[in-house]
DNA sequence: AAAAACAACGCAAACGTTTGATTAATTTAG
DNA sequence: CTAAATTAATCAAACGTTTGCGTTGTTTTT
């Protein structure tokens, strides 16, 4: 019961032709004939003929084939994002092949020279947390394999990207609750050597120039993102000589753990909570942040994956233009505490 | 600056010796020389040779890729076992590919249909809610591409399949409510065409019957999964002759509507809710059912996925044994309320 | 009526690697 | 000292498809 798929050269024999006219006339090649050309497809679709994609992306060497790095899938932002990506490219029948790096800089070493050998024909990443250096992207350039970035991306303009402007919307979050009236902010940021946490720091600042307001840097807290980092830091707030009225989290899972230890503490209720992300969960907890930053996963998601196909289809030429697309961040006001 | 890669030829041109010699020293054939052999190799890391896998999975029938076939990859269960099965995958040098059905049959079928164009060496599949007939899936035996099921799996024992038994689990969570005093437990069902809803319905008459009480159908509805059909669920609890003091929930999602629609008809500390998934977000939020069912998706994967390994290099001849592997879910305490 | 254009198809090479069969050179056994 | 066995390498085919270039006839143009 072996069914061996069918193959071009089995038409071609079949209907005593060349297997180049079969291939010609299957891709409605010119210099066949209608004729001929409806017989070819006929005897294919009675025999359930099937491309053999491995022959045909080794003999085009290209693969149809996109790869994407990031740091963890089963965070909610990444597998929506990746459902996009998958998505438009199943319309423009792309394959996918993902890997995470789990926020491991070797790991995504080893991931993007992997992706290099299996031939990907361009790469999308959400950059690694501990990933500073970046020569390991550079390396694809010479194999003319294009790379966009999004979301968690290096801070150089000269790279394809996508992204949220985190600067723009913190300032958003800042001016919405100065709006309400706090004057002390605190803000849990992420670690300090993170592009995502200048660019939260900077929208901190821009917001308070911009209302006219002093500055005080220690209302801006690193924190390495876990459960007890966070603790600290919300401790160090209930303990600041001007303690915040409001506090802005680095995202939802930071914010979740604030919460948790707020409630713990009894204080909840004299805080103000702000946060990224905007998990669909988190609007069913109770104490929920009064706000989170919504950074569209899925637009970002199909935006590179676009802007990828067409890097590929339309190669850059000694990169002179980059691809820079910011995603407006929406802020998004969930004010039911 | 356009790198092209290495190739065996280029490699046996320089050292004057055929292609296949340098194929040969590559993989330690023993018909070549040591002197040889370490000439090539040394060679082959100095141009830093990466073989053409394409090339390769073309030559011999293979692509070393896995497909997995799942409904929703944003939810955490599946993006979790996902995670697993990338993790696996990598470590035995397979590739993973990918596609989600958002529970539609037919986008199912046509998925599987692509995954073998694709040429997969072997299946991982999670059905879609609205799938009832498997053909399709029966196909991929006479191409000789072995298929394993995981969590959502086909209702028939002749097929390869790692899952949880939901209908002990559901016993599990009866015995657990019963054992609190609860003597009235309803229960919000799946649709009443899924296995996963015969199985819980299974496991409650089953706990019902151990433990000699009476079962009242009228305990048990069946519901669509959506808000909508959950608040529709638990109104007719509310309304119910015998209202029950404990709720079964599909899953958290499910639990996650319930508890939202009880806190504000003002009930919610009226029942207890046990649900199935276990999301870790779950542990955060305020009157959070008091237990959930982790089905363990991770080990899910991790097996499926070794499971196909297996199937893959040991083909099974005539599809004799069927591995039928029960993940043993747990019910996790969560007693806070 | 010859030249040019065109339509319809075949030939053969190429993509990079693997592998069964073969050969040549060397060693061992009888 | 020849025959057999071993070692070390080569040859050539094969995987399925695509594509540049030829080769036929046939039709159109001058």
């Amino acid at each position: 019961m072996q069914s061996k798929p069918t193959t071009i050269k089995e038409i071609a024999k079949i209907l005593k032709i060349s297997p180049s006219s079969v291939s010609r006339g299957l891709h409605d090649h010119p210099s066949i004939g209608a004729v001929t050309r409806e017989k070819i497809k006929q005897l294919a679709k009675s025999l359930n003929y099937q491309p053999n994609n491995a022959a045909i992306l080794f003999q085009k060497g290209k693969t149809y084939t996109i790869g994407v790095i990031l740091p963890e899938l089963s965070e909610h932002f990444f597998s929506t994002a990746i459902s996009a990506i998958e998505d438009e490219a199943l319309k423009k029948n792309y394959t996918v092949i993902f890997a995470q790096s789990h926020d491991n800089y070797e790991q995504e070493v080893k991931l993007v020279e992997k992706m290099k050998n299996q031939r990907v024909d361009g790469l999308l990443v959400s950059i690694s947390n501990d990933t500073s250096n970046f020569d390991h992207f550079e390396k694809l350039n010479s194999f003319n394999i294009p790379v966009v970035f999004f979301d968690r991306i290096p801070p150089s303009k000269n790279v394809h990207y996508v992204a949220c402007s985190l600067e723009t919307a913190t300032a958003k979050a800042l001016n919405y609750l100065l709006k309400k009236g706090h004057r002390s902010i605190g803000m849990i940021n992420g670690p300090a050597t993170l592009y995502a946490s200048e660019e939260r720091k900077d929208g901190y600042i821009q917001a308070i120039n911009f209302n006219r307001l002093k500055f005080d840097p220690s209302l801006i807290v690193n924190c390495d993102l876990t459960e007890k980092g966070t603790i600290e830091a919300a401790d160090a707030f209930l303990n600041h000589k001007r303690k915040p009225t409001a506090i802005v989290a680095f995202n939802d899972y930071v914010a979740l753990f604030l919460i948790k230890h707020f409630k713990q503490l009894n204080v909840i209720n004299d805080f103000d909570i702000v946060s990224y992300a905007n998990l669909p969960i988190i609007s069913y907890i109770d104490n929920s942040p009064i706000a989170s930053v919504e950074q569209y996963p899925y637009v970002q998601g199909q935006k590179a994956v676009n802007i990828l196909l067409d890097l590929m289809t339309n190669p850059n030429p000694e990169n002179q233009a980059f691809f820079n697309t910011v995603v407006e961040a929406d802020l998004i006001i969930n004010e039911v505490k």
